[in-house]
DNA sequence: GGGTTGACTGTTC
DNA sequence: CGAACAGCCAACC
C-alpha cells in the first residue's frame, strides 16, 4: 500500500540493512519507477524527517554520494558511522550496496 | 577518460 | 491547474 512516492522510499531506505547504502536508482527501482532516480533524489531532498529517515543511506549509481542537504561530509561522515567505508566521496557499491531483494517490497 | 547536454518522474509553490 | 524545482541517470562528443 503506497501512500506516496517520497513516503515508499523512506519507507524502502530505512529497510537498508545498517552498514549498507543503496542507490538512487536502486530506490527507485523498488518503488516501481525505475526512471524515478531524480524524483527520490526529490523526495530525500524534502527531508520530512532528516533525523529519522537515514537521507544519508542513499547513494548514487556510480558509487558517488552524491549531495546532501546538509553537505557531502556531513552525509560521509554518517556512512562511516554506519561502517561504510567513504573514500573520497565515494563507496564501494560491490561491498556495500545492499540487494534489491533486501530493500523490502512496498506494498 | 572527462565534461556537457538531454530526458523522465514526482513533489511542492 | 500550471510551472518550477530535485540530492539523478544515460548518452554523446
Amino acid at each position: 500500500m503506497s501512500r506516496s512516492f517520497k513516503d515508499d522510499v523512506l519507507e524502502i531506505m530505512g529497510s537498508i540493512p545498517k552498514g549498507k547504502v543503496a542507490t538512487y536508482k536502486q530506490i527507485a527501482r523498488t518503488v516501481g519507477k525505475p526512471r524515478a532516480a531524480r524524483a527520490v533524489g526529490n523526495a530525500l531532498a524534502k527531508n520530512p524527517d532528516p533525523e529519522g529517515i537515514p537521507c544519508f543511506k542513499v547513494v548514487k549509481s556510480n558509487g558517488e554520494i552524491g549531495d546532501y542537504v546538509k553537505g557531502r561530509e556531513k552525509k560521509k561522515e554518517l556512512l562511516q558511522d554506519e561502517g561504510i567505508e567513504v573514500e573520497d566521496g565515494k563507496v564501494d557499491l560491490k561491498t556495500y550496496q545492499c540487494e534489491d531483494s533486501e530493500l523490502g517490497s512496498v506494498c
